[in-house]
Parts: structure tokens; C-alpha cells; sequence
DNA sequence: TATTTACGCAACCTAAAGGTTACATTATAT
DNA sequence: ATATAATGTAACCTTTAGGTTGCGTAAATA
């Protein structure tokens, strides 16, 4: 599993995790409970959240509380954000597309 | 390989192969050609962006043009934006988690 | 004290991701 | 007409993702 956050939220399951545990800290097994596969198998997603930092751990007795530290998310926004200009300004877009064309055009010497 | 934009953009290749795109259309060589790995390789990563939507294609003669059409990477901005009150407002944050380890102790009757 | 409960983790399995080489096809250039 | 260039794709390989069962350990409870 790697560990960095476009991949930790690339999968559905995560991202459920993510959402639950945004509104609330919950423990491992209350997690698990919320969907079908096996404890471990939510488990593993958790570590991986962990390990990217989007979830924080606090120890009580023998549970362990989750809690989303959603700040790393910033990341993904921004590498999306810094495009959101290029498909938002269709005009700009379009006109270079055309210019590569045209370019295109004038290397080869030919028409169509 | 799957067809949703999160799964897409998990990959670094990927991501700059859309970054690439983003400012000024390409064919398949010339992507493949700023990679390491093989020419069949960046283009299944291409195909696949293809088949999310995130890139047209032009067909050119014998070549084909590659464009990036970013509008679908809305869909991972909105996902993260809905979270970013809860990762700002750190008060409620915390606000809430002491409310679960309160209902905790109660439900247990315990206290540490 | 004995028994649940909450959890971590090893060992294992299957499918998918990401890569390779090799070949087919079509358009362009010689 | 032939060779080359740009591309799509099949067949195959290796690693990783995501899942399972099963077991060990520490804390809470009967």
C-alpha cells in the first residue's frame, strides 16, 4: 500500500471511512460494522489513512479512538485548482488547441 | 484499470501526463517520449484517461491529438471542498470529539 | 479468575495495475 | 511501389491492492 493521498482517496472505501469520520471519531470495530467486508479488511484501509496522516489515533482503555485530520486534502485541491482556469476559460483553451493545429499544418505542408 | 476520476488522478504518471496536456495538446509520441517506461505503457495511461473523459482525442492524419478537458477533476474539488470547514474550524473539531469521549465515559461509567 | 471485547498482525489468496515485447494497421514520405 | 512513422492492441509477466481466516494480546467485565 503507498501512502500518499491521492492514492489513500483514490479508493471508495477510504473515502467512506474519510466521510464518517469526518462528522465523528469512531472506533476501529464501529467503523467495521459499516460495511460488509471483514474488520481487518477496514483495518488495513484505516493503517493506510493513518499512515498518510488523514486519520489520528487516540488510545482509551483498549479502544482506539479515529479521527479525521483532514488538512492534507489541501494538496489534492490545490493540483486541482491550479487547472480549474485552463478548463473554466474555454476561449483560451480552444485557441491554442487551434495553434497546435496550425503549427501542425505548417510543418507538414498539408491541408485536412 | 477502473474509470473513476479519483482512480485516475492516483497516479503520478498520470497526473503529469495531464499536467502536460493542460497546456497544449499533444500526440501519443511526443507524451511518450517524456517518459522513462514504454511508449505502450504511457499509452494505456492515456486510454484510460480517455475513457474518464479527461482527454479528447483529434485523429490528424496519422497522428492523434491529445487534449485535456479538465472539467470532471470538479468532481474530486467539490468532494474535498465539503470537508474543508471541518478541517479549518479546528474548535468544532474538537468540540465534537470531546463529546464522543463524554458519551464514552458515560456509556461505560468510567472514567481514564 | 475466567471470559469477553477491541484490536493488531501474520499468512495466504485473487484480481487488478502497471509494465514489457511483438505485431498489425493506416497514413506519409521516398 | 516501398519504406517509414504513428498508433492500437494482444499476450504475457511481476507487483501491489484488497480481501480472507486465524491467532495473539491487552483491557474490561461477569
Amino acid at each position: 500500500m503507498r501512502r500518499d493521498v491521492f492514492q489513500a482517496i483514490a479508493d471508495p472505501t477510504r473515502r467512506e471511512i474519510i466521510n464518517m469520520l469526518a462528522h465523528h471519531p469512531m472506533n476501529v470495530n464501529a467503523v467495521a460494522e459499516n460495511f460488509a467486508v471483514s474488520r481487518t479488511a477496514i483495518y488495513k484501509h484505516i493503517k493506510m489513512l493513518i499512515e498518510c496522516g488523514l486519520v489520528v489515533v487516540t488510545q482509551f482503555g483498549r479502544e482506539r479512538y479515529l479521527e479525521a485530520r483532514l488538512e492534507s486534502l489541501d494538496e489534492v485541491s490545490a493540483w486541482v485548482e491550479q487547472y480549474r482556469k485552463i478548463w473554466t476559460d474555454r476561449f483560451f483553451n480552444f485557441e491554442n488547441y487551434l495553434d497546435e493545429l496550425e503549427t501542425k499544418k505548417r510543418k507538414t505542408g498539408k491541408r485536412k
